[in-house]
RNA sequence: GGGGAAGUGUCGGAACUGGCAGACGAGCAUGAUUUAGGAUCAUGUGCCGAAAGGCGUGGGGGUUCAAAUCCCCCCUUCCCCA
């Protein structure tokens, strides 16, 4: 039975089977090593496009590694199904977001079956449906139980388009919003917060777990922590209580040089402080700058402004009086939402001292300084001046001195301060797990018992094109009865951004179908954690940093026993077509299902990983994927054909050359570079194309060969090969069949080229046997026609030699 | 402005701890074969040069017997943050 390759059918053929036969079932076994190879689930779009087959493909052909190794895989798929595409086609074309997720995922997962992977579908994870927000739900009370929820006012981003609060990384750098590009503003709510920061010094541990260097540093540059000096100014104000205002800063060696203090325009005592005469303008600068984002606040491109409050504070370490100014440019949320401004020591106090003629007191000496008016602000580092007692100190010395001196008296001390802010997990929307919380004018902020959960959402939603929250205004949802006084109460009708489902689905995937817990205790165990995730670099400071966090809060609940959920992460690239990001707009979009249905699974998978290397992504070429078809038909006839041997001698080049690449391409798949191995599984195919013509191994040589070719390139194209397997007569399936494994003496070589070199140039190359000895070297080198007319009357100098690579001769 | 990654033929990309630059694939060229197909096979393909030879990894300098690889300066591109 000769016929040519034909992925479209034999791909069905085999799927079909595998599906059939349970072949990727996976369950727990403790005879066997685990391994847990974890994909970002897909957002339930609705179309798996090119760049899902670019993140999908390669980490099965790496789990399918793992698999043939021996381990005890898992690989599992699913959908992240909440967020708010579904509610706006719920809102544009009256579908309900259950039904239009479910019809995506139908699709969905039709085309990840296309992709030949060894998902145990029995295991999926939908987080939309209610079996699996019930124990979303559930972790929500246990980090309240426990503490790490709570609920608080605070200005957010508001989407006025959306009608939805928004975390800072869904704001554009444009100050738009993520979805619908509209002007985001600010605003106070009452929001649900779980308490991040409690483990801010945590997260920016990563001791212990393989991650890109550069995904860590995002990670710390996100928590941000800053060691610094809290500084108390004295205030005496007859309208305000407070007897101080703290100030943050990394500069406590300055503070003599403090010529004005700035407040938040949002900052509490802000209204309070105002003297009547300046209470017209400051209320008109804090309307303008609640317009503005947070962003543009911080622009440096935007000039400083500001507006004088009349009030003063008292300077304690040189008794000055500081006026008190409100500007945009400081924020509530950071450090203590007032600084000190040194304008000759910082930049943007410089600017804003030169634009509204306030002092400048260098109390750093800048190199060279005579007293003149600087014309900049000096952030060097110099001797300290203009500083009392701590005059002639250096500003490193100077930066203890003082936060020592404050400490003692109770004006203040070190202290550090965080840019990350607690995660703000509130969601103005009804496509999401309901906050299991009810309101109750008795009893207060009452959690839904758990023998309740889940919290559903109701079905007979209205959804506005306003984009409001029908959850708000469904009577059935919202009024329901107080658990503990059994009276009139409310529903909350926020639910949880969906970053919350995202940060523990790959707990759910060890025991999907467990109804008492959230997971088995005993899966759990075995399962986690994480042997390698793998996705795209967008997620290193959202869903990363909240899936550690979770991990964390749970592990102090005594849930889980690890701290970190995965233990090594590598993020693939971008797959990109005619030197751009695929975009519909631009047309662009490479369509997976059209490839594979011509050429085939195979080649799609084959040709992602040969294209560059993964973390680096890659550019959609169709001659590319062309070249790795011509390559399966070349090894199709290779195998198919008979082989004739003219040889009856074992041929030890065969033996060297079959070790060399068994070693390679085990070496490159653990190091996750597939494009090198697929060259090496092209280089051996290449090799045994001219030993077929020869004839030279022996038929058993041949049909050795021929296998471990295909075991090796099986993770990689499980169809073919499977095909392949069964045709030369050998059992199913080549997917059970054990990785193979090398000699490392048989893959050494006999021959070596010894490379010549004069005074670093190649000039001639020398075959020699492997224990060639320097001595002998040296002899066939100067005996070599080519080398003496190189050396002729000059004298050699100099001899190196490299055993193994080779010779280089310095001659002058 | 800060942080990170990267610059190698016509193109995607190889090159282990410094040791033959350009593996593998694409493209192109020539030839073979064929019931003109985006098939298959063979050969060639960094640049200059008739050749000998010389020059070549963004640019400039340095270390070294030897640099794509290490060090310094500069340029460009991409990503993240402000």
């Amino acid at each position: 039975m000769t016929t040519d390759y034909n992925p479209k059918a034999i791909e069905k053929k085999w799927q079909n089977r595998w599906a059939e036969d349970g072949l990727y079932e996976v369950n727990e076994d403790s005879s066997k090593p685990k391994w847990y190879a974890l994909t970002m689930f897909p957002y339930t779009s609705g179309d798996l496009h090119i760049g899902h087959w670019y993140a999908m493909a390669p980490s099965d052909v790496h789990a399918r590694f793992k698999r043939m190794q021996g381990f005890n895989v898992l690989h599992p798929m699913g959908f992240d199904a909440f967020g708010l595409p579904a509610e706006n086609a719920a809102i544009q074309r009256g579908i309900h977001p259950y039904k239009w997720t479910m019809q995506n995922v139908e699709n969905m997962r039709r085309q990840l079956k296309s992709i030949g992977a060894i998902y145990d579908w029995r295991r999926e994870v939908i987080t939309c449906q209610p079996k699996y927000y019930k124990w979303t739900q559930w972790f929500f009370l246990k980090l309240y139980q426990n503490g790490l929820a709570y609920r608080g006012k605070a200005p957010v981003n508001w989407c006025p388009n959306c009608q939805t609060v928004l975390a800072n990384e869904q704001v554009l750098g444009s100050g738009g919003c993520e979805r619908c590009s509209a002007v985001v503003i600010r605003r106070d709510l009452e929001q649900w917060f779980f308490r991040i920061t409690k483990y801010a010094d945590e997260l920016m541990q990563h001791e212990g777990i393989d991650w890109p260097e550069r995904i860590k540093i995002m990670q710390n540059h996100w928590v941000g922590r800053s060691d610094g000096t809290e500084i108390s100014f004295s205030l005496d104000h007859q309208a305000v209580n407070e007897s101080e205002i703290r100030v943050f800063t990394t500069r406590p060696d300055t503070t003599f040089g403090v010529t004005f203090m700035v407040l938040a325009p949002e900052h509490s005592l802000v209204t309070q402080l105002t003297t009547s005469e300046k209470k017209a303008e400051v209320e008109a600068y804090i309307a303008k700058s609640r317009r503005l984002t947070e962003i543009e606040r911080l622009s440096t491109e935007k000039e400083k402004d500001g507006v004088f409050t009349g009030a003063y504070v008292t300077n304690r370490l040189n008794g000055d009086k500081v006026p008190i100014w409100i500007a945009d440019y400081v924020l509530l949320g950071y450090g203590t939402g007032a600084v000190m401004a040194v304008p000759a020591h910082d930049e943007r106090d410089f600017a804003f001292a030169k634009k509204y003629n306030l002092p400048i007191r260098v109390v750093i000496a800048p190199p060279d300084w005579q007293g003149q008016d600087l014309e900049e602000a000096y952030i060097g580092s110099g001797t300290m001046i203009n500083s009392g007692q701590f005059d002639g100190l250096s500003d490193e010395k100077g930066i203890e001195a003082i936060s020592d001196f404050l400490a003692e008296r109770g004006w203040g001390g070190r202290t550090v301060s965080y840019k990350l802010r607690d995660w703000l997990i509130s969601r103005q929307r009804y496509w999401g797990a309901p906050i299991p919380i009810i309101y109750c004018d008795g009893c207060g902020i009452v959690p839904v018992p758990e023998k309740e959960l889940p919290v559903l959402l109701p079905e007979d939603a209205e959804f506005k094109p306003t984009g409001e929250s029908p959850l708000k205004y469904n009577e059935q949802f919202v009024n329901t009865t107080c658990p503990q006084c059994s009276g009139k109460a409310k529903r909350e009708t926020d639910t949880m951004d969906t970053f919350m489902c995202s940060s523990w689905y790959f707990l759910r995937y060890t025991s999907p179908n467990t109804d008492n817990m959230p997971f088995d205790e005993n899966n759990i165990r075995y399962w986690m954690p994480v042997d390698l995730y793998t996705g795209g670099a967008e997620h290193a400071v959202m869903h990363l940093l909240y899936a550690r966090f979770f991990t964390k809060a749970i592990r102090d609940i005594e849930l889980v026993e690890f701290s970190e959920p995965f233990n090594r992460l590598f993020n693939q690239g971008i797959i990109i077509a005619q030197k751009q990001k695929m975009s519909k707009s631009k047309g662009n979009v490479v369509n997976p299902d059209a490839y594979v249905g011509e050429l085939g699974a195979d080649a799609v998978r084959t040709y992602l990983m040969f294209v560059a290397p993964w973390e680096q992504g890659g550019e959609w070429n169709d001659s590319g994927i062309s070249g790795i078809s011509r390559w399966f038909n070349r090894l199709w006839k290779l195998v198919i054909n008979n082989y004739k041997a003219k040889n009856e001698n074992t041929n030890k080049e065969l033996k060297r050359k079959l070790h060399q690449t068994i070693k390679k391409v085990t070496d490159n798949l653990e190091a996750i570079r597939f494009n090198t191995m697929i060259s090496t599984l092209m280089e051996f195919t290449n090799y045994l194309g001219t030993i077929k013509k020869a004839g030279s191994i022996t038929a058993g040589e041949w049909r050795q060969s021929v296998e471990t070719l295909l075991v090796l390139l099986a993770p990689t194209a499980p169809h073919l090969t499977e095909e392949l397997w069964q045709r030369i007569g050998n059992s199913y399936s080549i997917h059970n069949h054990p990785w193979p494994v090398w000699d490392e003496e048989l893959t050494k070589d006999e021959v070596i080229t010894l490379v010549i070199q004069i005074n670093g140039k190649m000039r001639d190359k020398l075959l020699a046997p492997a224990s060639i000895t320097e001595e002998e070297a040296r002899h066939l080198t100067l005996s070599r026609q080519k080398v003496k007319t190189y050396i002729d009357d000059k004298t050699i100098t100099k001899f190196i030699y490299i055993p193994k690579r080779l010779i280089n001769l310095v001659v002058k």
